[in-house]
DNA sequence: CACAAAAATGGTACCGGTACCATTGGACAA
DNA sequence: TTGTCCAATGGTACCGGTACCATTTTTGTG
């Protein structure tokens, strides 16, 4: 009737059934139903997003751009946390599916082939993050993983490090973790950095993990020369433990991080790590996504925001401040 | 028809039948529509959340409790942040109950007069955390900020400081702050400590403005013994830059911290801090809510989960540590 | 075999909005 | 005065499920 216009088109009512109807919905204390609106209106004005935990807050840190670009327009956030399992995320996707949101935000590029199947043959709006899949569900933002750990390794090598180890977080189902690992690898090979295996090790993603790892690593190589951890939770952890052990970072070991987060830059030395664009890469995605739902040609696009390699304290040795590898790039891949 | 009866209630129709319907979903990729049903079932299963922020780990240490409750038994979590404002909080709790959640979780028990009215009126199951309200708006579990800081205070007054500075958080709409700071006011009366009002001052909650603000604090009080942060990033920060002074912590500047992040125990020194039981604060909270949504009369309930003192390198002077004040309590206020 | 009870299936009226069309009543121009 | 157009309002058929009752089929028992 006239009530529902009112509310949602108030121009096309006259001033007095407009008073009439706000003063009813003073009264009752009137709360719409956006349940009913939506199943009638077929849209929820909703975006489902997934990320792989909230324990820490560098995925948080992601859903912040997202979030603050949605609620700009009127959108909502209903927030997953997959723990790194893609069955959790297929759960997941159903779930938001059967809510009718009008987009999907997924962390990383590693899915069930079902979700896969589910996202494409639904059509709705989705968008991955944190990396740069080959094969995109749909649209995707992020940067490589690959060239940041390779640029880092690359770094060390510059700066004459040959023994450089590596501490990488789970690889399992986390492409971004093995695209490090093998950007790591790949400038080992070509810089003729020692190879061996017992340089390389996976680590839970905590302080303490990390320092009992580095306690381990020290025993296997006592000779190694610098530390390329990709997380910065890790590296942190890695680096108080030295402090704890009196090993002189960078003098006795050199440590890098990635991610870029805020502790990278408070700790003593202050640490090298690799920034991500993380507030821009969730505004970006969160555009992309409206700009599909309002019916842009945006499908099939892969935007790559780059990376920038921060050089701290934690690294500085001998070299001057001007062999910093920066690579902040925005590229488009069609 | 029986395609609703067989995906709900799978027992009450035939074998064969159910074959069929199962058949007929996988060959059309059938996604049941929650909307639809919310709507004529009059239950979403769904929780609304609001924590102040996503950008630190803390808040969502709690809901992660939560999370883990309300999955097991099939419901899902909405999550919306504040930001500290009373009036986006009201917002926000004007959309979950416009999508009709079962229940609503809110941080702290600071809110507008229209939320409480709202959700008394709707007669929503509510639960506030991290607080003990004197007049909950349905259900509270939390532990007491002020005894917290008391006890803290104390702690620093039994071992012979004197002169014991406060940083505390933004206080504006936020209760537990507040609590926090008149806990250490009633202790520092209590022991006779310098009453100093520039011994206090307001943080915001990073890294950095924890370290200029223990420069200042050093330039206006550079006599003060021991520093207790309302917050463990800020008692992180104020160490980082003690280290980076060559100010020796305890021995020159004991410090404590709040909250009982993973950070604390790594830091060197150790830090001393204010474990909050967080997950199980989560957890209780779902099983309260879920708890009224099926009709059991827990209603009004306030529940102290009690803290507990953890005493590290960064306050030990020369006090043994039978003098660490715990206070780990459950109790129940009907 | 007859009949009652139980199991399985089908029909229909909602839930609370939106979309779209129909109707009413002025204002204004010819 | 009459016709046209537009603003304002009202009516109705959905959206896709669930609740509940009615009907049909199967099973069990004396």
């Amino acid at each position: 009737m006239t009530v529902s216009r009112t509310l949602s088109f108030p121009h096309l009512v006259s001033p007095e059934t407009r008073e009439k109807v706000a003063a009813a919905v003073r009264a009752t204390g009137y709360i719409p139903n956006r349940l009913a609106s939506s199943l009638a209106s077929n849209q929820t004005r909703t975006i489902g997003a997934i990320i792989p935990t909230l324990r820490n807050s560098i995925a948080a840190s992601f859903t912040d751009g997202l979030r603050d670009t949605l609620r700009r327009n009127g959108y909502h956030v209903l927030l997953g946390n997959s723990e790194f399992e893609p069955e959790d995320e297929e759960a997941l996707v159903t779930e938001f599916l059967s809510r009718r949101v009008d987009g999907i935000y997924l962390t990383g590029s590693t899915h069930t082939e079902r979700t896969r199947q589910m996202l494409r043959e639904n059509g709705v709006p989705t968008v991955e993050i944190a990396s740069l899949p080959q094969d995109p569900v749909d649209m995707a933002v992020g940067f490589s993983n690959y060239d940041a750990a390779y640029a880092v390794t690359r770094m060390f090598a510059k700066q004459g490090y040959a023994k450089v180890a590596l501490f990488t977080t789970f690889t399992k189902n986390n492409e971004r973790q093995q695209e490090r690992q093998k950007g790591y690898w790949a400038a080992v090979e070509e810089f003729g950095l020692d190879s061996d295996p017992r340089l390389v090790s996976e680590v839970a993603m905590d302080l303490k993990a990390a320092a009992q790892n580095l306690i381990a690593l020290l025993e296997r190589r006592p000779d190694v020369e610098a530390l390329f951890c990709t997380g910065d939770f890790i590296a942190a952890g890695a680096l108080l433990e030295a402090q704890r052990r009196g090993i002189r970072v960078p003098e006795d070991l050199a440590i890098a991080g990635f991610d870029g987060l805020e502790i990278a830059d408070n700790l003593n030395p202050s640490l090298t790590t690799v920034q991500i664009p993380r507030h821009e890469i969730g505004v970006l995605a969160g555009q992309m996504l409206l700009d599909r739902i309002n019916g842009l040609p945006v499908g099939g696009r892969v935007v790559d925001l780059g990376f920038e390699i921060i050089c701290r304290e934690s690294t500085a040795k001998n070299l001057p401040r001007e062999l910093t590898f920066t690579s902040l790039q925005t590229e488009v891949h069609e």
